[in-house]
DNA sequence: ATAGGGTTAG
């Protein structure tokens, strides 16, 4: 008897719920219904009464919120029966350790798991289990981990759930690996892995874009004939869909409709836009049309993406005329339309309509964000209009909008084009002082810029200022010997290659081959077949012995 | 138990 008083639920558990019906008719606790009635009726049935909430919990999915439980605990009901309390207590001690666990409150879960060990209460596998997800869900994933390898060595082994669980827990750390690891581990313990165990892998894989071992989690569920869930669908379909396979995509979607699995807006969406990207605006309208005769509802996503779709296969009007339905037709307008729509004019040329729009963004109570301030930008400095450009940079900035990436990149490559080029290398600098990540787009730009410029050396120093930031922009080399031999620089294209194999940056013959392509790209064929029938670059000058590679430079030594 | 679809630079 003693025991439960000494235990008794810490009192701020329980809200002021001054008598039962406000608990019966409390939202949070289910709608009105019988079951707070139920079980406090199961209570005074002495005789089975554990067995008998378990039934009756199980039948309805019944899962009691903490504050029921320390209600019973202190109601008038149970005032003297301490024995009927302290058997109420054992029995809901899983419940209570479940709803902690997904709410996030580790004192009280753990409060609880204390007073069942000092108790004596024997955890079951479903005490472990919910104590498992609830450390998962409070991101305490090693203490989970601990509880897991307990469980390994005790009478009560690890099941599906608890792998699930502990699966889950890796792969919110972003340690997918180790998910991986513990799901293969589950074949060798003979746990057979469920579409829970497959779903939770595979919204991992998604999430870090690997589409492909998605796909084959996806595959191998199909081999074993398991249940596919709809979103074990969306997941494979979205993920083909940004790989740019719309084909297969849709391959997996009629799959899905043959298995009579309910398909949904994302999905649709997610095939419209990617049939979109391919160039197949015509396939993307009619999964549009046929998403609609299937009685989905397009939302302001799907015609987001119709109207990007129209507008960068350039059919403006049609993009209008659907904006200016949704505008008609209640569909929630947002920043996305005006981007895809200021971005089509100003690659149209028409910049003043452009610009019209942006301004209506104001009208209409709708946020200028990053991407409708740089499309507008991009459009300005393709129309040679720089410095209104450059005003909407300081704008931009005025207005607390995140200058990106790729607003610099925009701006440095339209000063470059007006031959402003010192002004576009001071744009350098402040992005890198305002600690703006550049990257493998932005240094193309500059580097095209420079070497156009005659600054070579410059590009080069600049380029090895990034490898400490972490940046390695893929092919830099290659980009700035292709706009050298473009513009007819032989030579200084030849320097930089000597430049870059004497400081060990690149294998000769790559830049061999590098340089070989560029000049037949310049249209130089005549050079590029001398250094291919030549042992320039990679060879050994005529004193033979001496380790000297023939320098790039003598090709046009004559 | 929960998430899954759209916009910008070279």
């Amino acid at each position: 008897m003693w025991v439960f008083t000494a235990s008794l639920p810490p009192p701020e558990w329980v809200q002021p719920v001054s008598d039962l019906s406000e608990l019966i008719t409390d939202p949070k606790y289910l709608q009105p219904s019988p079951w707070v009635h139920q079980i406090l009726k199961l209570l005074d049935n002495s005789g089975n009464m554990e067995h008998n909430l378990d039934v009756y919990c199980h039948k309805f999915l019944i899962r009691l919120p903490p504050n029921f439980v320390a209600f019973v605990l202190h109601s008038d009901q149970l005032r003297g029966q301490f024995d009927v309390a302290l058997r109420f207590f054992y029995w809901a001690a899983n419940s209570l350790i479940r709803s902690f666990g997904s709410l996030g409150m580790v004192e009280e879960l753990l409060w609880v798991w204390r007073r069942m060990k000092e108790n004596g209460i024997e955890p079951s596998l479903y005490t472990y289990n919910f104590l498992m997800n609830g450390l998962v869900n409070l991101m305490f994933v090693e203490s989970a981990e601990q509880v897991f390898e307990v469980m390994q060595g005790g009478k009560i082994g690890p099941d599906v759930v608890t792998y699930n669980t502990m699966i889950k827990g890796y792969c919110k750390l972003g340690k997918t690996q180790k998910a991986m690891q513990k799901f293969r581990e589950m074949e060798v313990r003979n746990v057979e892995p469920d579409k829970v165990s497959y779903l939770t892998l595979m919204q991992a894989c998604y999430s870090e874009g690997d589409f492909d071992s998605c796909l084959s989690l996806y595959q191998e569920m199909v081999e074993k004939e398991l249940e596919i869930p709809p979103h074990a669908y969306s997941l494979v379909i979205g993920g083909l869909c940004k790989d740019g396979k719309s084909v297969e995509g849709y391959a997996v979607f009629e799959n899905m409709m043959r298995k009579s699995c309910k398909a949904n807006v994302a999905i649709y969406t997610a095939l419209i836009d990617s049939y979109a990207k391919s160039g197949n605006m015509e396939e993307a309208l009619r999964i549009f049309d046929r998403m609609k005769s299937d009685g989905f509802e397009p939302d302001e996503v799907t015609f987001g993406v119709i109207v990007n779709g129209l507008c960068k296969s350039g059919r403006l009007e049609e993009a209008m005329e659907y904006f200016e339905f949704c505008k008609l037709n209640n569909v929630a307008i947002n920043a996305v339309f005006y981007s895809s729509l200021i971005d089509g004019l100003g690659k149209a040329g028409r910049v003043d309509e452009a610009e019209k729009l942006f301004e209506e963004m104001v009208e209409k109570g709708c946020t200028q964000d990053s991407y409708c301030y740089n499309v507008l930008i991009d459009a300005l400095t393709k129309s040679g209009k720089i410095d209104e450009a450059l005003v909407l940079f300081k704008r931009m900035e005025d207005d607390g909008c995140d200058q990106t990436v790729y607003t610099y990149t925009i701006l440095i490559s339209g000063l470059f084009r007006e031959h402003r080029n010192e002004e576009a290398l001071k744009l350098w600098d402040t992005m890198i002082n305002k600690g703006i990540t550049p990257t493998a787009a932005s240094f193309r730009v500059l580097s095209t810029g420079l070497c156009l410029s005659g600054k070579v050396v410059r590009a080069c120093m600049i380029l090895d200022e990034l490898a400490p930031m972490g940046v390695i922009p893929e092919n830099a080399f290659e980009d700035m010997i292709n706009v050298l031999c473009k513009v007819g620089r032989i030579e200084q294209a030849c320097k930089l290659a000597d430049g870059i194999v004497d400081r060990g940056r690149e294998i000769p013959g790559r830049i061999r081959t590098v340089l070989i392509n560029a000049l037949r790209k310049a249209g130089n064929a005549d050079l590029a077949m001398k250094l291919m029938h030549s042992k320039i670059g990679i060879g050994y000058d005529r004193m033979g012995s001496i380790k000297r590679r023939v320098k790039f430079r003598s090709l046009i030594d004559n």
